[in-house]
DNA sequence: TGAAGGATTTGT
DNA sequence: CAAATCCTTCAC
């Protein structure tokens, strides 16, 4: 597997955004099992966007997001879910791109479980990370081989061709106008049409 | 110190 | 459509 380098991830949100589609997404657990999903959905957040958590002044809780690109940004959301998202840009402008759902590629150990969610137990941002554990622990990491969290380009031999889909974001009250969400068309893991 | 609201998900 | 559930931000 080849990891994305942490430059390629030091470009506008949405230039990323759409360029992540297809990737792959690797969990390594804490006792090394890992698990490893295709990207299917992403939404970019920039920095002179009003829906965007670093839109305003850096907080505590949005402060990775204006540090260097390539590190995590996870944050807890309406009391249950938590999300996955990665650093843009460079280091002072908050940027990111939230990963809202994956194509899982290793089938879960519970076959049960398997034949009842079928291919959506990662079409989501919050079913994402509760799939692949994925809370605040997480916050702020480096996404590179060794970490609990990191990204590789898609196997060529295995780089089916795909249509990408660009639409507007979900669930905004403010720039909910933007197009900067984008999914794999006809993947049955993308959270909605 | 309190209130409002949120990059979600699920079930009614 | 509303509940679940709690953290963050902003106003006073």
């Amino acid at each position: 597997m080849q990891a994305i380098e942490q430059p390629w991830f030091a470009r506008s949100p949405e230039a990323v955004a759409p360029d992540l589609i297809g990737c792959l997404l690797v969990r390594q657990g804490a006792d090394g099992t890992l698990w490893r999903g295709q990207i299917v959905e992403t939404e970019a957040y920039g920095a002179d966007d009003p829906a965007c958590h670093a839109y305003r002044k850096q907080t505590p809780r949005n402060a990775v997001m204006f540090g260097p690109a390539g590190f995590s940004y996870v944050y807890f959301i309406y009391g249950m879910y938590h999300c996955f998202n990665i650093v843009t840009e460079q280091e002072g402008r908050g940027s990111a791109v939230l990963i809202r759902a994956l194509a899982l590629l290793d089938p879960p150990a519970d076959p049960a479980l398997s034949l009842k969610a079928g291919d959506r137990l990662a079409a989501g941002p919050g079913k994402l990370c509760r799939y692949l554990d994925i809370d605040r622990r997480l916050n702020g990491l480096p996404l590179a081989p060794g970490q609990p969290l990191w990204l590789a380009h898609p196997p060529p031999e295995d780089g089916q061709p795909f249509s990408l889909v660009q639409t507007t974001r979900i669930g905004l009250s403010q720039g909910a106008e933007r197009p900067w969400r984008w999914y794999m068309k006809d993947s049955p893991a993308v959270s909605k049409r």
